[in-house]
DNA sequence: GCCGTTTTCGGCCCGACTGTTTTCAGTCG
């Protein structure tokens, strides 16, 4: 079995929890987090980069020892340190460590007095009035963990960016209207538009933070209160989701902002590169000694470093910083940029629009070409195409175009791959659409040899254009299946296809750090909607959060070319 | 454990809130 980046992550963070617990260097604690924290956020798995005899040292934050534990974990599929680690504490404490207010001294301390090692022990001396003998325990603690084990907030889960915005909006709207507020804006992941978010932050200026407190604390939608103090607060929806606050006033908007947006490494690398030039930077501004030379704007405390101001969705320490000092930073897509859109349904298949509507609902967004794309015949619970149906199809496009003022629809398909990398419908059939789009939908537990044969096969059909939700995840409800993604890009480029980023929240398929490694290698991203319905056009801004993700820019994108440019680039793919 | 135009040793981001502490450690983001 291929081990791949989030396997060696988790192993890196559970030695990590384990050191944490043995009162480890916590900067060697660190080290691990680190280093887990970059195998996530590379595009390719490190066996991958191992086999070819890449030196993963280069990477930031592996070292030597780091890297020969990669090795043996990729060789073997095992951890000997990690081993070591379980041999003189129980795995099962670092369940513990994730439960609120514990960390790793309470853990050390529930071990070795109390001999607690799972969550089930620890409610168990919770209720029969055990964990009051520890020192640095007392009641509250007591019941607060009842409180947290019962309620089962051991298990966190992500929101979707769709979803988290649904609860977002109202409540920074209810913040915005208490009197004396300047601004209340949305910061962290949902900022950065991450694919999903554990939480939001919600930043809000005002000299009288009581008055926002309070108004915070009387929301209807909220469930519990965690923490209240006078700048800062953190509580639960009823839905779920964990909300913090935090209040400053206005002179020290645009260091907060900058601070409550900012992946943790990215905020890390700032205030090292701060630490370096002798200044120091916080949530109230750019410092020099007891000076504050910045902090009024984000603008402003980037200068302060000698940095251009980087747009939210690059703020992942992924290289953004060095971009921002050397200019070199991404202009990225944005909606506007947008002339079509690559991918639709209609009433023929699974959509609940026709033609006509969905042909007008993409011109009153600005688009000036559509391709209708729909399931072809293998997907009969989607009530897919036949070629005959397909043509008809054709037809009816073709009489519309001869009316339709202002927008082109193209003529397409979103043909199912079969188990085998063939398609489901003849080449006769396809090759009379003007783009062919290929998209898995079954078969997802494949080898990755196997997938990725499969998908390989698709690309160098001479007839396919696109490769549509290429990882095939659903967001909490289907992993991506195996594939080697780095192949199938290079192999796209050899062949002049194009990748799809799907737009759908429940899909963002491309991976940002696929977009990022497509605009490495030359292959233009197609950023489609997906719409099944004249709403869901809307999407196309969630695929934009992506691509911005992906470092894209407007040249890197497909379809933000003019139709006549699309139709050249989609006839090369066919001779190529 | 990582890292290096001040360095191969000695640093390593910063502050708020809670609870139990009576001056602060632990946790969290």
């Amino acid at each position: 079995m291929p081990v791949h980046n989030a396997d060696i992550a988790a192993i890196f963070n559970d030695i990590a929890d384990l050191l944490e617990i043995e009162a480890a260097n916590p900067f060697r604690v660190r080290a691990y987090r680190n280093a887990a924290r970059q195998l996530q956020t590379l595009a390719e798995d490190v066996g991958g980069m191992l086999a070819r005899g890449e030196d993963l040292t280069r990477l930031p934050g592996i070292g030597k020892d780091l890297a020969a534990k990669i090795r043996e974990i990729v060789e073997t599929g095992r951890c000997h340190a990690l081993e070591q680690l379980r041999r003189d504490l129980p795995p099962t404490l670092t369940e513990l460590l994730h439960l609120p207010g514990i960390g790793p001294k309470r853990v050390h301390a529930l071990y070795h007095e109390l001999d607690i090692q799972t969550p089930a022990q620890l409610y168990r001396a919770a209720r029969d009035g055990r964990l009051c003998e520890l020192p640095g325990f007392g009641e509250k603690t007591e019941l607060k963990l009842l409180d947290a084990l019962e309620a089962h907030l051991a298990t966190t889960r992500r929101f979707k960016l769709a979803t988290a915005r649904q609860y977002a909006e109202p409540l920074r709207d209810h913040l915005a209207g208490t009197p004396g507020v300047g601004e209340a804006v949305i910061a962290g992941s949902y900022r950065r538009r991450r694919d999903t978010v554990g939480d939001l932050d919600i930043l809000v200026t005002t000299d009288d933070a009581a008055a926002v407190m309070a108004r915070f604390r009387d929301y209807d939608e909220l469930d519990r209160v965690q923490s209240l103090g006078t700048t800062r607060a953190s509580v639960l929806l009823k839905c779920g989701l964990q909300v913090d606050l935090r209040v400053v006033a206005r002179e020290n908007y645009g260091a907060a902002l900058h601070y409550f947006t900012g992946g943790k490494a990215h905020n890390i690398a700032m205030r090292t590169l701060a630490r370096e030039r002798g200044l120091k930077v916080n949530e109230y501004g750019v410092f020099q000694g007891v000076r504050r030379i910045a902090g009024d704007t984000e603008e402003s405390v980037f200068r302060a470093l000698g940095l251009a101001w980087i747009p939210p969705e690059l703020r992942e320490n992924q290289g953004e910083i060095q971009a921002a000092a050397a200019g070199t930073l991404p202009t990225l897509v944005s909606l506007g940029d947008l002339r079509g859109d690559l991918h639709a349904h209609t009433t023929a298949t699974d959509g609940h629009a026709g033609l006509e509507a969905m042909a007008a609902a993409a011109r009153a967004r600005g688009l000036e070409y559509l391709a209708i794309t729909e399931h072809s015949r293998r997907l009969t619970m989607a009530h897919g195409l036949d070629a005959r149906r397909l043509r008809e199809q054709g037809m009816d496009i073709d009489r519309l175009n001869a009316k339709l003022k202002g927008i082109t629809l193209l003529k397409g398909i979103e043909v199912d791959i079969l188990d085998d990398g063939s398609l489901d419908l003849p080449d006769t059939a396809l090759a009379e659409l003007d783009l062919v789009v290929a998209a898995v939908h079954s078969r997802f537990n494949l080898s990755r040899e196997a997938q990725t044969r499969r998908i390989l096969k698709v690309l160098a059909h001479p007839l396919v254009s696109i490769l549509a939700h290429p990882s095939g995840r659903l967001i909490d409800q289907r992993d991506p299946y195996d594939v080697d993604m780095p192949h199938v890009i290079r192999a796209a480029r050899q062949r002049g296809c194009f990748l799809e980023l799907n737009a759908h929240p429940e899909r963002l398929d491309l991976l940002d750090t696929h977009c990022r490694l497509a605009k490495e290698e030359g292959v233009l991203v197609a950023i489609s909607s997906d719409a099944h319905s004249e709403a869901d056009f809307d999407n196309l801004d969630y695929g934009i959060g992506q691509a911005r993700r992906g470092w894209l820019e407007a040249g890197d994108v497909l379809n933000s070319r003019s139709l006549a440019e699309v139709r050249r680039l989609l006839k090369r793919t066919e001779r190529a």
